[in-house]
DNA sequence: CAGATACCCAAGTATTTTAGTCGGAATTGA
DNA sequence: TCAATTCCGACTAAAATACTTGGGTATCTG
């Protein structure tokens, strides 16, 4: 049930992404700040693109921004961009991916899971996520690396 | 994010055993209603029956059956036994998993999401998984197989 | 315009996890 | 005794994950 780097690289970065504000962003330096294998992450970055969650900067001085403030891009956005669908099981989605989908007990409770995850990521931008780490912040300062 | 096979054959092997009732029964038995290789499903069950979910009878006439009622058995307890942890990212169960843990605002999401799926599945017992499909059965009657 | 800085992109590989198999031992009811 | 059945550990196959490589293209700066 775990979410794969995939995802939780993704999220480091927009975080990232949203914590620096402004400026294109240089992949390698988002990279080296949230200890992701460069190359990797720039794969995810392109991903993030097309899905419409950041913009890219060619050329010297270039990088990476958010296509959008931090208040309208949730993390479910960015999960669903590079992980595809959260459910925890495919019937979920499709009714043909079990010969018994429409009246199996079972997949009520995988929706419910489901349902319920959507809702917290669906829910949660990253203007909170940030919000939350400014308070996190306060009370335990971190050195800046 | 998918539950893995493990937890998924393992819930429906349980549910299978909260089905049939009583008596000892035979793994094969499971095996071919559930459609489960029956190697891999042994597997399973051992685990089951280590986490007291399920007992065995040994021998001939032996089998498996629940070792509580349904209304005991927890779909989290399945998946315990089968899955470990549900939760999104290691980082929500051992503080030492990353290094900023303690003051990560990605954690409180993570934390959100792990709270709120073990709400559901651990208060999804057999029994109502029992009573749904009763219910459904009765709008939409399956053949028996 | 040269050169450096970055993004762009597709294909390849390594690692890990998942899923499933196999063979034989031990137990028990008939 | 013998057939049914669980017990158990080790093995293998397949799939997914997590990267790496290598070359291309745009753009800024001097």
């Amino acid at each position: 049930m775990k979410i794969s780097t995939k995802g939780r690289y993704g999220i480091r970065a927009v975080f990232d992404l949203a914590q620096q504000g402004e400026g294109p962003i240089p992949l390698s330096s988002i990279a080296r700040r949230q200890r992701v294998p460069e190359a990797y992450l720039e794969q995810l970055l392109q991903t993030l693109k097309r899905a419409g969650i950041v913009d890219a900067v060619r050329g010297a001085q270039g990088g990476y921004r958010l296509a959008k403030p931090p208040r309208d891009v949730s993390v479910g956005d960015v999960l669903h961009a590079l992980e595809g669908s959260v459910a925890p099981s495919e019937c979920v989605l499709s009714t043909d991916s079990c010969e018994r989908s429409g009246g199996c007990a079972m997949r009520l409770v995988y929706r419910k899971i489901n349902e319920s995850i959507e809702n917290i990521i669906g829910s949660t931008t990253f203007q909170d996520v940030l919000d939350d780490q400014r308070r996190l912040d306060e009370r335990a300062p971190q050195e800046v690396i």
